[in-house]
DNA sequence: CTGAAAGCGCTAACAG
DNA sequence: CTGTTAGCGCTTTCAG
């Protein structure tokens, strides 16, 4: 492998130049730089990440820890963060928990510490009190983006303010029973977020004098699967079953929409059903749905982490990801 | 930060037992072993990758270059690399080309170049001309996942068995007007399985002298909405449709299903619909599909290159990976 | 079984 | 503007 070394003397100047030369730093004659790059190129040399990590003390790598990949929230998100770091010339190294809690001390206690990476984003994960402190006592930048964890920054929408929303829409097509698709669950996931948005559903729901049924609220794990089967549980009774369902997810909206078709519901005009994501499915399915953007709070969460390791201050105050209603065939009026 | 010499002088031994005792090597005393993991575990001491990497030359790490992270058959993929990796001890680098093609020289010629990894895999990319050779340049060992790469070890099922088996099974329930929802197209992802996949519909039909009507091959890019608009159009015509549909990946027959809830179509009493993958909501979507999967390919993968990382002689004949026909509600007997 | 010592390839002062 | 010189923290012969 040809080295720096290389390059500095087949040019007869010293490797302190070459470095200083492709890496753009100034000091360097536009002349000597040009003819550097020149002869880096023709020579083939890639600088090793390694020996440049031990000299200066920074990788050029951050790292992504989640519960799972395959998830559409996490993937998302996780494509805004590698898509931020690509363009910063930063490398990504993922830890993922796979779904499950095997060799997650592992992960926590010695991967993430290896000093392979200058800071960490963490994705909506539930942490015990000894991952949580040792997250805090990591020297690098840490962020955590869709669930809050104690005591780090976080970027994520305002989940209350997102299911009163999604909430409210029904309630302005004139709907009165309303059930809700609740999230949560899964392994090693974070569960304050479903918590937040099945509160807000409560709240609304009680501000608006509406009653709340214990067998309309029903539990379905953010997932399809749990969502049609809790679905197909809740809308059983024709005689008495919610006229529309808020799901705090879309996966699980899906899971409604597949069970009005199995009992042969109309939807909307027997059913609204509402979600919460925008899932790249729910456009085509025609669902309703409040609207985030995962890969826009990834992008966003690896820029604020760059930003501090470039030096400058970092943000104290992190703004709120916005969230939209989207309205589309999947809800309705009311039926008389 | 505590390094190997901390924990050397603190035991009076010298830097090198203190490497070869936690690296588990021969050569040292049971007693001076557990010595040091206990003093290691004292002082939080945790090696540096850089410096191992620099040093030794391995990195402990693995690359993985994808199109895009966000579609089911990528993430479940490297969903399956990360769990073998994590549990060899290595670590993953991800690069996605993020469904575009920005920044995808960069990640060819510098990142994956770096020597920041170890071996790398490569998934269902389509590459030019230029990329393959830097790939087959590359001295670290390289395997391909999901899409032939000429030149390069291929890991995947066999297409065209699978779509056989697909089309077959719709034959075998009678029906010879058979639609087929094409994938392919979008930038940067391997094309020929989608070919393959065609080729072997088309060759199925025409083995059982079965016609095949050009509007009904339509183009779905493996995805929801496209396959929706595709169906839609294939389906428009209630005098002239096909009894059933072969798709090639399960994304485009829920758009198949989909089409048929919009236009009245009963499933499978009127319309039989087929998939490749067995996607996360196939089950509850009751598709029958044929199943693959990406988890184990994955996984599988990642075992190969880390055998050969290990020193053990590369396979030189990689099996097939196996699929399976998975009948569910969506396809019965041909209406009469 | 253990230690000494020479790097791995780069960066970062410090001189000039 | 450019070169010299120390390391960064480990691994790896080579001795003992």
């Amino acid at each position: 492998m040809t080295s720096i070394e290389d390059v500095a003397k087949s040019l007869g100047v010293s490797t302190a130049t070459v470095s200083r030369a492709l890496r753009g730093l100034p000091g360097v004659s536009p002349s000597t730089r040009s003819r550097v790059e020149q002869e880096a190129q023709n020579l083939g040399y890639v600088p090793s990440s390694a020996a440049a990590g031990l000299a200066s003390g920074r990788t050029m790598a951050l790292g992504v820890l989640l519960p799972q990949i395959e998830r559409w929230y996490f993937s998302a998100v996780l494509e805004g963060v590698d898509r931020r770091l690509r363009a910063a010339g930063y490398d990504l190294v993922l830890f993922s928990l796979g779904g499950s809690g095997v060799n997650r001390g592992r992960v926590f206690h010695r991967s993430i510490l290896r000093k392979r990476i200058d800071g960490l984003l963490v994705l909506c994960l539930e942490l015990t009190d000894s991952e949580r402190s040792s997250l805090l006592e990591l020297e690098s930048p840490t962020i955590v983006v869709g669930g809050a964890v104690e005591g780090v920054r976080h970027v994520g929408i305002d989940d209350s303010a997102a299911a009163r929303d999604a909430v409210e829409h029904l309630i302005g097509l004139g709907h009165t029973r309303i059930g809700h698709l609740r999230g949560g669950g899964s392994f090693g996931i974070d569960f304050q977020v479903p918590r937040i948005r099945e509160t807000a559903y409560r709240r609304t729901m009680a501000d608006h004098g509406l009653e709340i049924r214990p067998e309309w609220e029903v539990f379905g794990d953010f997932r399809f699967k749990e969502g049609l089967a809790g679905a197909l549980q809740m809308l059983a009774d024709p005689g008495n079953r919610p006229t529309a369902v808020f799901c705090s997810s879309d996966e699980m909206a899906f899971g409604v929409l597949r069970a009005a078709v199995e009992l042969g519901i109309d939807v909307p005009g027997e059913l609204s059903v509402i979600g919460i994501d925008d899932h790249e499915f729910s456009d085509p399915m025609g669902l309703t749905t409040i609207r985030q953007s995962p890969n826009e709070q990834g992008d966003f969460a690896a820029g604020i982490l760059l930003d501090e390791l470039q030096g400058h201050p970092a943000a104290d105050v992190i703004p709120v990801q916005p969230h939209e209603l989207i309205v589309r065939a999947s809800t309705g009026p009311v039926p008389r």
